[in-house]
DNA sequence: GAGTGGTCTAGACCACATT
DNA sequence: ATGTGGTCTAGACCACTCA
């Protein structure tokens, strides 16, 4: 047998080409797995192995039993930076950010106030210890329904203890809003953004199929307390990638030097 | 048969449980594939699927004929906002993040000029159609002669042409200062950062495993012509995940309204 | 030469949604 | 009832690297 190329990647990539070349568009359905190894003359196994191809680059999703299907990707913009700003009045930052880019659609969250030890990942940005307790904040938000993304603030317990930040319903000022009250104004922060494929759990919770990547988003907050800027919040943020653009304006500053 | 959660998930789920545990650690190797067989009471081409979806999810990959092995992630630092700099004098943009952030490794890139038709992506955001040309700069990125990012940056041709931008060479004052010189210094410019998984040209021009994703980092710069902001440069960036954490700095400026 | 993963065959039974 | 993908079996030959 010509060896050059297994059958599977060929049948891969002629599907790939016909999906890349528009022969085959967004929503359309593709040959079955019967119809390929007939086609190609080999097993289904074969067929199987080179459609699997594709579903883990993300281009196609298998609905069973109507078949094979071209994906669809409809990113949202997230701007990071707006998250800065104070929100309107009674205009929660997330829901203000779809009104303002993308026609109607339903915005909703669930949110959950936990007590917690910090995981490693909050330890070294807050510089704090796993004896340290912190509260979490987590919200899950949809867009008409459909998962959308995952953001988890945390913050030391006695900053916030007994007040609005912990309240598991929306704060219409903005949670940044009460820890700037309680004299922990955020002046700075710092954003790192990662990419890889999600954990199991975020996948089941985000619907994501397979194929998706995720970006961690991960906001460090700091503020000025006895003169020095110290780390008060992290918010971590699972962002999938088929769901999302994110978007940074930078603007020259007065170039000194 | 209990068909709750197929054999090959449970195999796939065991592994990755000793993975996040850190019973497997980083470089060890796993079962092999007849080992897992046995060990399941299954066939070969079961435990072969559980291995997969590991590779998949990036855990793992397969050095073959050793086995398969944890994979490891050692990503560098990545700042969108240093390319904003003037770099140092005989220091390119790319050089110098690496010197600051990482210990001794050495960089190195290639650099590509060439004259072509703007893709859909740069026609967009240069406000041009497909008729009007452009110029690219490719630079392939490596550290320690492995492949670490690709950085294409697109100008309108009349631009740029018979100056230093157009040469396939390190330009030590930066091309952004050569763009300045010539009556366009970018004054602000909008990221935008996309996650999916690669096209097979860049898994390959990468050397990306599978699973691997990427971060498409977008750049377009703008200038002031005639007193308006006029886009003048493009630069796509493909960043693997397993070698990059993007950091941007945000310092709250002052806050009018 | 032995052992690894890479690929392939030719079947099989199943759950599920649509017809 | 039919056809889809999901999963599984029990083999097979190959290319490659290491001892």
């Amino acid at each position: 047998m010509a060896r050059q190329r297994a059958i599977y990647q060929r049948i891969a990539d002629e599907l790939r080409a016909d999906i890349t070349a528009g022969t085959l568009r967004e929503d359309m359905r593709l040959p079955t797995e019967a119809e390929l190894a007939q086609r190609w003359k080999t097993s289904r196994a074969t067929a199987v192995q080179g459609l699997k191809v594709l579903v883990n680059e993300g281009l196609i999703v298998a609905d069973r039993p109507r078949g094979y299907f071209v994906r669809k990707r409809r990113p949202m913009v997230y701007r990071p930076q707006a998250e800065f700003r104070i929100p309107e009045p009674d205009a929660d930052i997330f829901r203000q950010r779809i009104a303002d880019e993308q026609d109607s659609r339903e915005p909703s969250q669930k949110i959950e106030v936990a007590i917690s030890s910090p995981s490693k990942t909050v330890q070294r940005r807050l510089h704090i210890d796993a004896k340290t307790a912190v509260a979490v904040r987590r919200r899950m938000r949809s867009i008409d329904g459909d998962p959308f993304n995952l953001n988890d603030s945390h913050v030391p317990l006695s900053l916030v203890e007994g007040t609005d930040w912990m309240s598991p319903e929306d704060v219409p000022r903005g949670t940044n809003r009460v820890l700037a009250e309680l004299g922990y104004e955020i002046i700075h922060s710092v954003d790192e953004i990662m990419v890889r494929m999600p954990t199991p759990e975020e996948s089941s919770r985000l619907a994501l199929g397979p194929g998706t990547p995720v970006a961690e988003h991960i906001v460090t907050g700091y503020a000025r307390r006895d003169g020095r800027e110290t780390p008060v919040q992290v918010t971590v943020n699972i962002l999938p990638g088929d769901r999302h653009v994110i978007i940074y304006d930078r603007v020259r500053e007065g170039e000194s030097a």
